[in-house]
DNA sequence: GGTATTAGTCCATAATCTGTACATAATCCT
DNA sequence: AGGATTATGTACAGATTATGGACTAATACC
């Protein structure tokens, strides 16, 4: 626990700026009569705060508002899209994207470059990432907006700034360097995948994201902020076990959620490589071939799948059907230990979704007894740019939290 | 999210209250120059905070701290257990219990009464509490203490003070009153005993307390604060699948780690009642009879348990192995998706640790593979009184967070 | 005993918010 | 149409709290 300082006069006008700036980000436009209301500050505060914020450019003026009730109109104090903005980067498996988003959190930019990354050089893969944002921050730049920092989106663990493992990349320790001259800070995919959700998604404050890829993981969302755990590996819901004598996973554990329901056991219904032998012994419910398969190749693989699950394909519906409940098992632990608020499908679960959301929620429900309501079963709504967004938005994030530093007001 | 408020001086002013008071609570005696080195305020600023807090009995002086250095010695300042103290109370199934904690942290008073509180009147039970209460609240002021709040464990649901429903006393949305006049909050028992490890056990920051009892409970504690999910309903870890085919549980599900690992599990091995049929089919690992059984009998049924282990009954050992297996299981799935820093085990299984831990750190280290290293698991050092010693400790955790609210400075 | 050094207090100054007064701009009413 | 009414936004004096340097106090070193 860092020694918490004293605050002095500063931190209170800090503190102050980011009430107000978050009251306008919250309702929408407001006068600054009304935010003197909701923040409990002085008319004469709130004017000397929105006046900093106005040259900051973080917020802007917009005509007036009026309520149809007597008196002077108010002038309506609004986020301001116009000045700043941040940039989102992701490094995946198979490609490189980066993003930029304005205060408002409008999607300004978007752009994706297919790359494979697999067991490569981080080198030349971030000085391909480089260019890229580099790219869009010009791009940004003629639109007249100001890039004012940036988070970098990785599949693999990251600590301290550092990332330490990304098995799918072959990166070991890596410290990223070189990107555009703002801060910058780097997460875990999954939970970057789950802000994303959590601002540019279905808008609620508590849920369960839980990203289907070549590994499956999750990221809790409690009261609009994320949960980490203590070394900040929470989530990792891939490894949370289904059957304690299954069939051995990766992971060196056996019966894992990965071995039933990871993009390469669904991609086994395509008959592509069943490489292991059929798991020993698997109790009802989950029966059937789980080989803990080989990849039946990225999204190309997932589209086929839905090709046939579309026509009806009674091997692809088997394995969906087979992959929802193990779902279901996992979904009901992690209901128990984490108390989310619902649960949001996402990766490939969202093209699957239509088949995975019966036998899971199916299986949830049977499982949860009466202990508790079975917590909605939904779909993401932004794919796969999921994790680039939530990059971007945590940036929007830390300048909402504290505009005063972010900003040098 | 509540719309966050302004602050003004007073804030301010509150804030380096809780800021100085924290850091003398952390570091121990340190003199008013040490403060302002640590917390960043100026010697005047501390001087004045720290006289106020000497008047509201918060702290004391407690002669020169010597250095060895040269130059005026400085006055070392305390946390004073003379003058506040904290009120813990617990309700449970067999007893009632009360604590007085002051605000060193320090055990001044606990009382217990033992009490069939199975199916009882709220009315009556709270009664005997007051009583209870009252009397160590008077033997607390002839110490010389003034009690400044207290905080009631249950065995239930609690949701906005209100206690909704708590199975085993068969109470249904109870409203505590009648308490003595002090503020007071009411929490669930499993979260409460966590926080009581936190702060009168082990002394770890990160945790995941696991508690069995009739159910099992878990509370996690992240960096020293509770995690409690969208609803306040995490760590249920009772109800963690351990085998999805697996017996009937009373919650409606099947093969939850309560069926496996509960008290009327463990108890079944003294042959007392094995009321239902044995399990349909448990996979390998988890063979044997696993009636979702009725009780054994409080406490004392874990007294006769552990003399039967010391004894090496093998019924009893047998018991405990396929106990410590399915909770090996449930703690794999919960280090997975959780990622406490150590796991320390608490109620009935503290007795039962030496049986219990092996098994079970078995199980966990073979299914988590080598994605993380096996937590610590470790034995609980207060036993059956961390729930009530976490409720006193709540209080003067408020205290010490916003003593200018609390004390009324 | 004198000097250096560190602790704690005093007082003038600075930063920020509050509260009242006031100019401004709209609607309502006659 | 014009004045009354009402609400917005700014100006200025006052209150609160922290800062910073000067000052007193207490101890160690020489």
């Amino acid at each position: 626990m860092a020694a918490s300082r004293g605050v002095r006069h500063d931190a209170m006008r800090a503190r102050n700026m980011a009430v107000v700036l978050g009251a306008i980000h919250r309702t929408g436009p407001l006068s600054r009569a009304a935010l003197a209301e909701s923040t409990g500050l002085t008319k004469t505060t709130v004017s000397k705060l929105v006046s900093d914020l106005l040259e900051a450019g973080a917020v802007s003026e917009r005509g007036a508002v009026r309520g149809g009730e007597r008196g002077r109109p108010g002038v309506a104090v609004s986020l301001s899209g116009e000045r700043v903005a941040a940039l989102g980067l992701e490094i995946n498996i198979d490609y490189l994207a980066a993003c930029v988003v304005d205060l408002t959190r409008a999607v300004r930019l978007r752009r994706t470059r297919t790359a494979d990354n697999r067991n490569s050089n981080p080198g030349d893969t971030l000085e391909a990432l480089r260019r890229l944002a580099d790219e869009v921050v010009a791009e940004a730049a003629a639109d007249g907006l100001r890039v004012i920092g940036a988070a970098l989106a990785v599949p693999g663990l990251v600590e301290g700034g550092l990332l330490r493992n990304a098995p799918h990349l072959g990166w070991r320790d890596v410290r990223v360097t070189g990107l555009p001259d703002v801060p910058y800070t780097i997460d875990n995919e999954a939970n970057l995948a789950a802000l994303g959700e959590l601002w540019f998604g279905s808008g609620a404050a508590d849920f369960l994201y839980v990203s289907g890829e070549i590994g499956i993981g999750a990221g809790l969302v409690v009261d609009g902020s994320l949960f980490r755990g203590a070394y900040g590996l929470a989530g990792e819901i891939g490894h949370v076990v289904v059957v304690p004598d299954g069939p051995p996973c990766r992971c060196g554990g056996r019966g894992c959620l990965e071995v039933y329901a990871g993009q390469d056991a669904l991609l086994t219904a395509l008959g592509d490589a069943p490489a292991d032998p059929p798991a020993e012994d698997p109790p009802a419910g989950l029966r059937g071939d789980v080989p803990a398969g080989l990849p039946g190749g990225g999204t190309a693989g997932v589209a086929e799948l839905v090709a046939r699950l579309e026509a009806g394909d009674g091997e692809a519906l088997a394995a969906c059907d087979r992959a929802g409940h193990a779902l279901g098992v996992a979904l009901t632990s992690a209901v128990h230990l984490l108390d989310p608020g619902r649960i949001v499908l996402g990766g490939v679960y969202a093209p699957l979704f239509p088949w995975l959301s019966g036998p899971a929620a199916e299986t949830l429900t049977a499982h949860l007894g009466h202990l508790r309501a079975t917590p909605e079963l939904a779909v993401s709504q932004i794919g796969s740019d999921a994790a680039v967004l939530g990059a971007a938005g945590l940036v929007i994030q830390d300048l909402l939290a504290d505009p005063v530093t972010v900003l040098g007001l």
